[in-house]
DNA sequence: CTTTATTTGTCCGTATGTATG
DNA sequence: ACATACATACGGACAAATAAA
């Protein structure tokens, strides 16, 4: 992944996987960890975190502490 | 169980089982076994046991293994 | 004595929550 | 944004202790 300076790492993030979950690549129940991020884009967990942090906000995915996030 | 956010399970859960004890729901001997807890709360053993441990330190329940842990 | 059931003790792996630097 | 550490939490598995059939 090439980042794009003017944006938020997270940010960037964020909207792949949002495109994932609408376009169906991740379907419903598919779990969101945040070390499969870190992994993936090669980022800290804290950015991993905002990532998913909102994709919560916008209704996307649901968080269970000690299970992981999961697409709704 | 609408669990607050801010607080830890464990603590939340020991919060009522010590209000139980104290106005004499769970009087002496009562047993406060852990997959009680699981069942009750819908939470893991080990959150229960925490729960439990908390009540022990206050030596409000006194634990023995292989039987469960009793309201003193 | 053996078996069965129940409960606690312990450990592993994984994942999120929070805090500090 | 990153690195690290610790706490909290879920799931599963196996051992040890206790009691009862």
């Amino acid at each position: 992944m090439d980042w794009d300076p003017k944006r938020p790492r997270w940010q960037q993030i964020a909207d792949v996987l949002r495109q994932r979950i609408t376009d169906g690549t991740y379907p419903p129940d598919t779990m969101i960890s945040e070390s499969a991020i870190t992994q993936e884009w090669g980022v800290a967990r804290i950015t991993a975190r905002k990532a998913v942090a909102a994709l919560r906000a916008e209704g996307l995915v649901t968080t269970v502490p000690g299970m992981g996030s999961f697409v709704l």
